[in-house]
DNA sequence: CGTACATATACTCACAATGAGCATAAGCTG
DNA sequence: CAGCTTATGCTCATTGTGAGTATATGTACG
């Protein structure tokens, strides 16, 4: 059965950084089959795409290792945390779609790098993740944009529903998902804002995939793009990513050995997109035995001197989930 | 680069009901390609695999679309809630192990059905899930196995340990994943116990594939094996489960639309292999709004009569993570 | 030198959630 | 009716959370 149709095996990474307060992921620049610009925006046509290696079936041992190793050679990186998020399988895959020749399956995995050492290769990039998703970054309140646009397209997207019920159900979700009409915002639930957005047409990909009739208009259309189903992994990190600060302390691995209090905040709220009490926070972090401080001084603060902090290895011994405390989440004792 | 050899993608479905007290998943008894009884005991050899089916490339649209379609076909079964759990893709998997020409990379899925009807195929069967792992249930207190067995090999692991270091770490290892010398009992972390088994021996899985110079002593090895690598998909996907719990509303999948408060939380209990406060249990799921009464009163119970449930779906939107409420667990507000 | 400013750090307080137990209600059996 | 079983209601100490006030210790600049 389907001993026609080859099937590939390709392995996508997601790969964090954080710099200062900006969250990033590695991008490269695709270099397209087709000729560049046929008409449209040439910037949309030769997207990004997320780091990818296919698997050797004769000789790769594991999937991970085989993930580290396309990664070191293509970027130059060593990645320490890697996680694997999730297999996308789907025929439509932009690629794959119309009778092409062999079906891809692609694993894609999360890594976390320490620092953020510039990508040697011509075609990577480091990008700052809100540059995709714009809608998540709340950290100076909820942006313009979702009052301004996105909102009003999902409210006509719910009238345009066929029926009463189906009109609820897509009230329901759109509430959920954006934190509208008394739901609270979830930072976790960045794949399903993504799909819902993808559904009614606010971005890119979606004008794409409904095939080649309308022209996309870039001003209508929300956050950069990627190709194929490229952003749709990539939201698919962030959301995995952020739930796993919860109860995981893996803030640690994109942070130095030692750190402030404030930088590691910092991170923490460039990753989930939202401002943490800053007292509360240190009080988190350091009552939960997360970190301990190092004697020393860090002067550059602007103002007082702050001391520096390094993680406690010995937390995974201690607590049971000890992740850094998000507000509306009980740190698990 | 690697058209020699093929690839296949199979995709492996652990399938949960709740019959009483007693968690099952759905197993298979492997027809066996070689001999059956060569000199192995044939219960271990012919042992259980879980429910399996190939991608076919050219056919199946989507992956989870491909599972359901070979679930309903080999067992009768139509599941509800499906989740992808992982994807293995190690070339050690037994039956790709030396040589065999096709590389096997299996997507493991989670599902849960509801009821539970007898399987009509011939070879499906539920078990116990804890007949696979003694060593999980701890309903009644920590099982003797326990503290009889793989306490002492596992001490007996650490000091075996070459350096200061490593012993160090075996302990630290050992500690966190079966909760002794001072750390507490983690009812998720499931796969890393039955790793660290592997990895020390007490599995029959880990004789067998560290050659057949050993023979495997069913006496002194924990819980029934399964072949290749299933119950290690299996032991991820009860630590799934058992984490999801935690935040999604995922046991009513489980239940029968209507039910009575110690119903529901056996249900629990049994998935989570600890018991729980009752009185604070019930107020948990009441107060959080994860059910409401039906009027109607299950005189059925051996005592006063308990009215019954229903799950309100509407907690969807109201609460941000509802879970049922375990011990050393805060139901995120 | 001193004042404004910025950041770090300490502490308080109201409130909600948790863990544990006691008390009462409402069926059954004999 | 007594005694058993299970359901259900309520209390209470403890802990964790969200928010705010107060103080410490640096730098920049007049």
């Amino acid at each position: 059965m389907g001993e026609e149709t080859p099937v590939v095996v390709g392995l996508n990474a997601v790969i964090v950084a954080v710099t200062r307060e900006s969250p990033r992921i590695l991008t490269i620049t695709a270099s397209r089959r087709g000729p560049a610009g046929s008409g449209r925006d040439p910037t949309w046509v030769d997207g990004d795409v997320l780091p990818y290696g296919p698997l050797d079936p004769a000789a790769d041992r594991t999937l991970e290792l085989a993930l580290r190793g396309w990664v070191a050679e293509q970027t130059g990186l060593e990645v320490g945390y890697v996680e694997q998020l999730y297999t996308f399988g789907d025929r439509e895959r932009e690629g794959t779609r119309a009778g092409g020749v062999p079906r891809v399956i692609s694993v894609a995995y999360l890594a976390l790098v320490r620092e953020k050492p510039p990508p040697d290769t011509s075609r990577a990039r480091w990008r700052d993740w809100y540059t995709f998703f714009p809608w998540e970054d709340r950290r100076n309140g909820p942006p313009k944009l979702v009052a301004e646009t996105i909102r009003p397209a999902l409210e006509a997207w719910v009238s345009e529903a066929p029926a009463a019920l189906a009109r609820r159900e897509r009230l329901e979700r759109a509430g959920i998902a954006f934190g509208l009409s008394g739901s609270a915002w979830d930072p976790d639930r960045v794949l399903e804002r993504y799909e819902l957005l993808y559904e009614v047409g606010l971005v890119w990909e979606s004008v794409r995939d409904r095939g080649r009739s309308e022209t996309p208009d870039r001003a209508t259309v929300l956050g950069r793009p990627m190709n194929a189903d490229h952003r749709r992994i990539l939201a698919t990190g962030l959301g995995r990513l952020r739930g796993k600060l919860r109860y995981r302390p893996v803030v640690f691995e994109l942070l130095p050995p030692s750190f402030t209090l404030t930088q590691l905040q910092r991170v923490v709220e460039a990753l989930v997109g939202i401002r943490l009490h800053k007292q509360n926070f240190r009080r988190l972090v350091g009552r939960g035995g997360l970190v301990e401080g190092t004697g020393e001084i860090d002067a550059d603060t602007g103002g007082r001197p702050a001391e520096l902090y390094r993680f406690r290895r010995e937390v995974l011994r201690e607590r049971r989930a000890p992740g850094v405390g998000l507000p509306g989440v009980a740190a698990r004792s």
